[in-house]
DNA sequence: GTTTCTTCAAGAGG
DNA sequence: CCCTCTTGAAGAAA
């Protein structure tokens, strides 16, 4: 089976570029800057009486007839078996703890995020962090990711509460991005304040993308709200020198030339208000000195790129491109004829590709995939027009051709008797789009499960969107994960995680990706199923992922994630033997990117959960897809034979 | 510690 | 779509 359980963990960056044997360093600074020698380092049971079948198309009767023929397989088998065998091969729903387990070596690095007071400014000690071990790598990514998914929270949850509260499209909105990120300062639950890092910041990775550019404050990645320039001001070093740490080239500046590799940066000042034009002439001051002076002692600076996007609440993105050196530094007459500096940046060498670079790959592979890789495609839609945005199938490395062995399924396949009977069921009354206070809003607890832009709110035990028997139309907002892809996915072949899953587009997070379909068994089935050696994905030993989801309780300590409505009793497989879909490609981890959020909408049976994939933080184009299947109680250990 | 100043934001309106 | 205005918050410097 190979694919089903992909158990290699997927966290990045990717084990290439890692070296576990290495012991953490965190240097140090100010002495580098008085050697003058820089080391950088490389851095149901089945139903026996047949239920009145719905009434169907012939696709569905084919689909049907599926189940039934799997039934059939268990229908011998079944009488075989006593209900306590059962009982046992049903394992308990276990939730595993992620965090707190990631090693005592840990504990060492973890002083360098302890959490910042509300008062305190950021510390004035210069450290660089290089040569995590792995353990490190997955405990700082868990770190950042938190972070960002309160941020999100926050944010999401401010906006929500101002249309609560004023209505849709009245008057000026608050800004929520500003708002958020200086709530969770005062919860003193910004990253990297009690130190300066110098070079790569742990936890995060080079392709990371960022929505506003107070994130990259809350993260620590880049601390100036608005200047692009951020550095040691002179009155923190100890050597009376400014160094800078970061950069942002966002195209402000009309000097700028930015080939990727190389960057000819403007430094700041001199322009005018409200205008982008150079009006007076730049002094060597503030983050103008810093670059200089980094230029000298030969210190490299974190580049970060603002990036046209379409998709972006603010049409730009922030993409981290990784670690760049300052090879040149002149005085310049600009376009304007007043005086700039100008520096020559360049990407230091060996480090993962350029996020924005990928960026354009993406979206060069979307608009003509066979130009750009002519060998690989084993399938330019391996659904067959079943989804309604093709899935691409490419494998340039060997040639395993798996996935083409099954058939492609886009919705899951559900035993009959999980349908309602005629009539029975009740849905809302809503004509052109649910309102609050409908019975939809009522069966989510009173709120919608989705905002505006179909973003998942809240993880929930379970999400009620409107279904069969509602008025509304297709249309409607609480239709979110029903409506099938929006994302473009490729399954490809890799070298880590044998056959995965990659994203054209940047999914933003909380987005909604794909369902996980299967043909749905009982447990007694299953357990025969599971005698025979196929391959059956049990929903319940997914971790409650979705409670990290829109968690904002670092902030509001009151807020408690959602237990109503009630958790479904999850009495069901998933067999993916036969017939499956893209989801059943997804790798596992323990610092997955992607969630599973149970949602009903057709059926009545609340056994038997949709398993809905959502996006858990922002995925880049061509970043794999990972999902904590449940199954690394043991990672640790895994991890020791692995190394 | 406080105040002032600058700043490659982001929203809204023209 | 681009320009301009407004509001805004952090951090550096004084």
């Amino acid at each position: 089976m190979g694919s089903l359980f992909p158990f290699q963990d997927l966290n990045y960056p990717p084990p290439s570029f890692l070296n576990p044997k290495i012991e953490p360093k965190i240097e140090p600074f100010d002495d580098q800057l008085h050697l003058h020698q820089p080391n950088f380092s490389n851095t149901s049971n089945y139903i026996q009486e047949q239920l009145p079948v719905p009434e169907i198309n012939l696709e569905e009767q084919q689909v049907y007839a599926e189940f039934y023929r799997i039934s059939e397989l268990f229908r011998s088998a079944f009488s075989k078996r006593k209900h306590g065998e059962l009982e046992v091969l049903h394992p308990e729903l276990s939730i595993v703890p992620h965090h707190g387990q990631v090693g005592n070596k840990v504990s060492s690095s973890t002083a360098i995020v302890k959490k910042a007071l509300k008062h305190s400014h950021r510390s004035s000690e210069m450290v660089r962090v290089t040569d995590l071990g792995i353990e490190d790598q997955i405990y700082f990514r868990d770190l950042v990711r938190r972070t960002r998914m309160v941020y999100e929270a926050l944010r999401i949850f401010l906006i929500q509460e101002e249309d609560n509260e004023k209505g849709l499209g009245f008057g000026k909105r608050m800004r929520a991005d500003l708002k958020a990120a200086s709530l969770m300062k005062d919860r003193g639950g910004w990253l990297n304040r009690d130190k300066r890092i110098i070079g790569s910041i742990p936890g995060v990775y080079i392709g990371d993308v960022f929505f506003f550019r107070m994130e990259l404050c809350v993260i620590g990645l880049h601390g100036q709200a608005q200047a692009g320039i951020d550095y040691v001001p002179i009155s923190q070093s100890s050597s009376g020198e400014p160094v800078a740490t970061s950069i942002i080239v966002s195209g402000g500046y009309e000097d700028d030339e930015d080939a990727g590799d190389v960057i000819i940066y403007t430094g700041h000042g001199g322009q005018s208000r409200n205008s982008a034009r150079q009006c007076v002439h730049q002094k060597l001051e503030g983050g103008n000195l810093a670059l200089e002076r980094s230029k000298f002692y030969d210190i490299e600076v974190r580049v970060i790129r603002g990036v046209k996007c379409d998709k972006a609440p603010v049409g730009k993105v922030y993409i981290y491109d990784g670690l760049y050196k300052i090879i040149d530094c002149w005085f310049d007459i600009g376009k304007s004829g007043f005086g700039v500096y100008k520096y020559r940046i360049v990407r230091i060498a060996n480090q993962p590709e350029m996020g924005s670079s990928v960026f354009k790959y993406a979206s060069e592979l979307r608009a003509k995939p066979l130009s750009l890789r002519p060998s690989g495609y084993l399938s330019l839609d391996i659904s067959k027009k079943k989804e309604n945005l093709p899935v691409f199938l490419f494998n340039d490395i060997d040639s395993d051709r798996d996935p083409l062995l099954y058939e492609y399924l886009a919705k899951p396949i559900y035993p009959p008797f999980s349908y309602p009977q005629m009539n029975t069921s009740r849905g809302c009354d809503c004509i052109s789009s649910c309102c609050d206070g409908c019975l939809c809003a009522q069966r989510n607890g009173g709120e919608f499960p989705y905002d505006r832009n179909g973003i998942l709110l809240k993880g929930k035990p379970v999400v009620f969107e409107c279904g069969t028997s509602c008025r509304c139309p297709p249309t409607c907002r609480n239709r979110v994960s029903q409506s099938g892809l929006k994302y473009r996915l490729e399954i490809f072949r890799s070298r880590e995680t044998g056959w995965g899953v990659r994203p054209l587009d940047l999914i933003p997070a909380g987005s909604f990706i794909c369902e996980y379909t299967g043909v749905v068994l009982t447990m007694q089935q299953a357990s025969i199923f599971a005698m025979n050696g196929d391959s059956l994905v049990y929903p319940s030993r997914f971790p409650e992922r979705w409670v990290e989801w829109g968690d904002i309780s670092q902030v509001y300590p009151d807020f408690k994630q959602p237990t109503i409505p009630q958790a479904p009793s999850l009495d069901f497989a998933m067999d993916v033997s036969r017939m499956r879909n893209v989801a059943c490609y997804f790798s596992h981890s323990t610092t997955p990117n992607v969630l599973v959020q149970f949602v009903m909408y057709d059926h009545t049976n609340a056994s038997y959960p949709h398993l809905m994939l959502f996006a858990m933080e922002n995925i880049p184009p061509l970043r794999e897809l990972s999902l904590d299947y449940g199954v690394a109680d043991d990672w640790t250990e895994k991890l020791a034979i692995c190394n």
